[in-house]
DNA sequence: CAGTGGTCTAGACCACGAG
DNA sequence: TCGTGGTCTAGACCACTGG
């Protein structure tokens, strides 16, 4: 290529997003049939001379469009439109305080409880814990203008906390404290739907049997279980994820 | 570099995860506090050389961990880890036969009604639609041998999916339908809970009252809102999701 | 076996923004 | 201003797997 053809693509593409702009492409051709599911799509080194750039550049956009769940790739056999996709939705998990300041309100916590405990049936066998496991069983509530946001069940484990002992969650709520002190390597999360029970209703100042929309979280360091959690949000909250 | 040093390399690190490995280690150190939150890491050219690979691949290590919430990373200003990350959790959307499939049931489907009608107020709002906006409305309960899973409470655009007069939801399910035929670019989702009314407690075979996990998503292409659809998961059902 | 995608390299230019 | 990350390139070797 000569040098001022070098140029003339420097100064056609000035943002450069090539990238992003081939994957836009592509997502384009596929919802638009151009490209039929279960179609084979032409290969990379192909894709890279039609649209003029590097093959690594056309790799990076259909492993986009890959992770997306449009594509289905095999080396020797190529890519193909998938037929159908597995679309993923994306949650934002911040900490409760961001969540509910992001919504205007004023975040406070109360801890409702807090003691070492035998760990209950449910929870033990949920992660295949020994039946004699104790935990630390915190229970705390969060506000936002002095409203009932969610109310939290946790259970961590002492074994893979260090520093569990001197912490004080009056001042600084678990969420947050564990955030900093425990991160962790992998989590679990379960979305249901449950009635309140009367616990429930007290702490969310509501009635026994309203419909609370609830998540579990269960969240792992290289020590193992770090903390085990219920959280049962006040009725009519709604969580948005994106695609 | 040395010819001799190459081939070292190379045999040193057969299985070729390089960008993969970097990041775990990266991982490793932040949850080790060895890199403390909010503090500045060495710069990609000096990891670069740490880790004896090109500055490309420790870049693609650090973007997955900016992705996951764990770095941010800024340009003049570096790389800083996170102090409280803001973790993703990833649903996977499949169509409801495969999901009720998965779960080693045999699935199948009925349409409980499909007119054109006038959209509610309710629907109009949150997409902003014309008053006078009317579309098909659809309704239809999944079940998984024999009992039911979910029930599906939809709203489909005639405008933005060519073809919708021919077809038939006894036969193919409006979900399975539209992925074929309506392929969207861009979706939103809600979860929340509900209590049953009568109406959801009739199709998902339930009583009144009931919390049910419930599932709002809209689906866009570039011809417009695609369909927008309620879904009332049978009650104790869980969605699990992956970070 | 041969063609595909997966990954890495060394180098380059650029956009951004902290100092 | 100038060091940082963001992106791209041309080339290379390799793992996998369909024909």
């Amino acid at each position: 290529m000569k040098a001022e053809e070098d140029l003339a693509d420097r100064t056609v593409v000035p943002a450069s997003f090539k990238a992003l702009n081939i994957a836009n492409d592509v997502r384009r051709r596929i919802v638009e049939k151009e490209w039929q599911q279960g179609a084979l799509i032409p290969a990379e080194a192909d894709l890279a001379i039609e649209f003029g750039v590097a093959r690594a550049t056309v790799n990076k956009a259909l492993q986009l469009l890959a992770d997306e769940g449009l594509l289905e790739r095999r080396r020797r056999g190529g890519t193909r439109v998938v037929v159908n996709p597995v679309r993923k939705a994306i949650f934002a998990i911040s900490i409760h305080r961001e969540m509910i300041e992001s919504a205007g309100k004023l975040h406070s916590h109360r801890v409702i409880s807090q003691q070492v405990e035998p760990v209950p049936a449910e929870v033990l066998a949920r992660h295949k814990l020994h039946r004699d496991t104790r935990m630390v069983h915190l229970r705390e509530v969060h506000y936002g203008d002095g409203t009932p946001y969610v109310y939290e069940d946790r259970w961590i484990n002492p074994a893979a906390v260090p520093g569990l002992d001197g912490a004080d969650f009056h001042h600084l709520n678990a969420n947050e404290w564990l955030m900093a002190h425990a991160p962790y390597l992998r989590a679990e999360l379960d979305f249901s739907a449950a009635n309140a029970d009367a616990q429930d209703a007290r702490m969310l100042d509501t009635r026994s049997g309203n419909a609370l929309l609830i998540v579990t979280r269960a969240t792992w360091n290289d020590a193992g279980l770090v903390t085990h959690v219920r959280l049962a949000f006040r009725p009519g909250f709604v969580m948005a994820a994106e695609v």
